[in-house]
DNA sequence: CACATAAAATGAGTGCACTCAAATATTCTT
DNA sequence: AAGAATATTTGAGTGCACTCATTTTATGTG
């Protein structure tokens, strides 16, 4: 066959990845992050306790691991939201407001992904990190590319800063509101201001 | 006397209350935060295990209060910095780069201070990190209203957004640096990119 | 197929953050 | 000053994340 024939060894592991994460997934979910137990977590997917830190160095991890996925597919509906609207400033709110939409179906398990964002420590959730990122600012890049090309955004424009300042920008204030500093009208508000000032410039 | 008279119990609460944030301090500096118990927080202390989370909720509690006092100062000796240089855009990298480089005196604690910083739960936390927010954030819209006087920026720009514009690109590009995605003559090029950007205006 | 080698799973064990019922210290009242 | 009322401290106890020596399971070899 073309794809490389895996062994059960190999097949095995997979499943049991996989098990362990959509585990976590539906408990993080149903009784929250920190009141969900490691020993829960490897009863439910069918493995002994020890087995679950085999898989992901600490429960933490687990938590990068439930979201990564869910995240990627979150990123591209906020890219495809960010298409109904005209002009960037429209767009990339739209596009926020997506995120933003998404975290809110969970508080807490937002809340402790946050946490978790603060500081990421082991190379595995930096990889997992690193590649949402990559893909969040390749779309917010995309967004101002197209604003360029219709002349709404100077040519001059770095493309990369200039989407990793927006999302500076967003994660502020997501910060904000998750922490409870801003309530949801506060934070519309201070994203939008905010966005529209980078967008024009403080200068 | 003019001060209001404190009773013996307020006066000895408030001695634990130091010797605890103190001992805290001095092994989170010394053996870095995770490796500090409770226990020997308290023993340092001269205060029984149990007494220590009367004053501080969580041992996460006890490092925002150690870094509280230390961060305001740090804020000033920023503001102080960002004196030197003419224009705001100088201004604001000195005043980020005293910050920075208070963080890289102990980047463990710096480490466990982002995470902390990335969900703040307790009322506690938030009253404190919300004084520092405050402080800093009134220092850098100063920056910015000085510009203003000179004719280096637009008198349209609205204070407090643009103060906290400044701070989102450079927190964003601090957890870059401090969760190792980039070094620091990355973080350097990139944060004065980015605000430079902001300065000027992407649109 | 029988054996050797290597990988993965297991679960009892460990250490630590945090709790809480009981003990102690302070202040208030008469 | 004695006793009642209240606030603070105490430290043994609890539960959970994570470890690691042992066991189980898969793979490669003659």
């Amino acid at each position: 066959m073309a794809v490389a024939a895996i062994g059960r060894r190999e097949q095995n592991k997979l499943d049991k990845r996989g098990r362990i994460i959509a585990a976590a997934r539906a408990l993080f979910r149903h009784k929250g992050f920190e009141a969900t137990t490691s020993q829960e977590i490897a009863d439910a997917a069918g493995v002994a306790g020890g087995t679950v830190f085999t898989y992901a160095r600490t429960k933490d991890d687990l938590l990068i691991l439930v979201f990564h996925d869910e995240m990627l597919e979150v990123v591209e509906r906020a890219y495809e939201a960010a298409h109904r609207p005209v002009g960037l400033l429209d767009q990339a709110v739209a596009f926020f407001e997506t995120l933003v939409a998404y975290h809110e179906r969970d508080l807490p398990l937002a809340h402790a992904l946050m946490r978790q964002l603060g500081y990421v420590g082991s190379p595995e959730q930096r990889l997992l990190v690193s590649e949402l990122m990559t893909s969040l600012l390749g779309r917010l890049a995309q967004l101002v590319q197209a604003a360029k090309t219709d002349g709404k955004v100077d040519a001059a424009s770095p493309l990369v800063p200039s989407a990793r300042s927006l999302f500076a920008v967003y994660y502020f204030h997501l910060g904000g509101l998750l922490s409870g500093y801003l309530d949801r009208a506060q934070f519309d508000r201070a994203l939008r201001t905010d966005l529209g000032l980078l967008l024009r410039g403080l200068g």
